[in-house]
DNA sequence: CGTTAAGCTTGAA
DNA sequence: TTCAAGCTTAACG
């Protein structure tokens, strides 16, 4: 996993199998953005605000069930963070279609444009574009395989 | 069931 | 500004 923030908060979290993908995929988004690689976030002494951020994060890995509030810093179109916004308030657990939160927002009819919003979210776990469904129950797609968004999700309801 | 067309936002041309 | 494309969906054959 790979976690960035900003003075702001947490900008982006993404999952590869793969390093060296996940910091393609950093600097395509922040060129410029500095790297550091893991290893202190067990050390409280050392934390630096990164370092607790990354903590929250690992601990959302490690407790599916519980709720985190980390200050995040979302880029991107209103719409787009009008849906992230909303995607926040499904607790874990807890799933909506892609229709759901387009008429959520207000948006009724943009189910479409919701899925656009979920594939362009860069924050993610924190922000929950996995807990959108299909209306018809299937899983629809998820930017970091649909495995992984199956597992996720079995973990919030166990 | 598979297929289709409508509908909304985006990013690229 | 125009346009194709997408983690959809309801309607149809």
């Amino acid at each position: 996993v790979l976690v960035a923030a900003t003075d702001a908060g947490v900008c982006m979290v993404a999952f590869d199998d793969a390093d060296e993908r996940l910091v393609v995929a950093m600097r395509s988004r922040f060129a410029g953005a500095v790297f550091a690689a893991a290893g202190a976030a067990d050390d409280p002494a050392r934390m630096s605000r990164l370092d607790t951020w990354v903590g929250g994060v690992l601990h959302a890995i490690a407790h599916p069930r519980q709720a985190v509030d980390l200050p995040l810093d979302m880029r991107g179109s209103g719409f787009r963070k009008t849906v992230w916004q909303a995607l926040r308030m499904i607790p874990p657990g807890d799933s909506a279609s892609y229709g759901d939160i387009a008429a959520r927002i207000g948006h009724a009819g943009a189910a479409r444009a919701v899925a656009g919003a979920c594939a362009g979210n860069p924050i993610a776990l924190l922000v929950p574009c996995h807990r959108v469904l299909r209306r018809d129950g299937e899983l629809g797609g998820f930017r970091w395989g649909v495995d992984r968004k199956r597992v996720l999700l079995e973990r919030e309801r166990a």
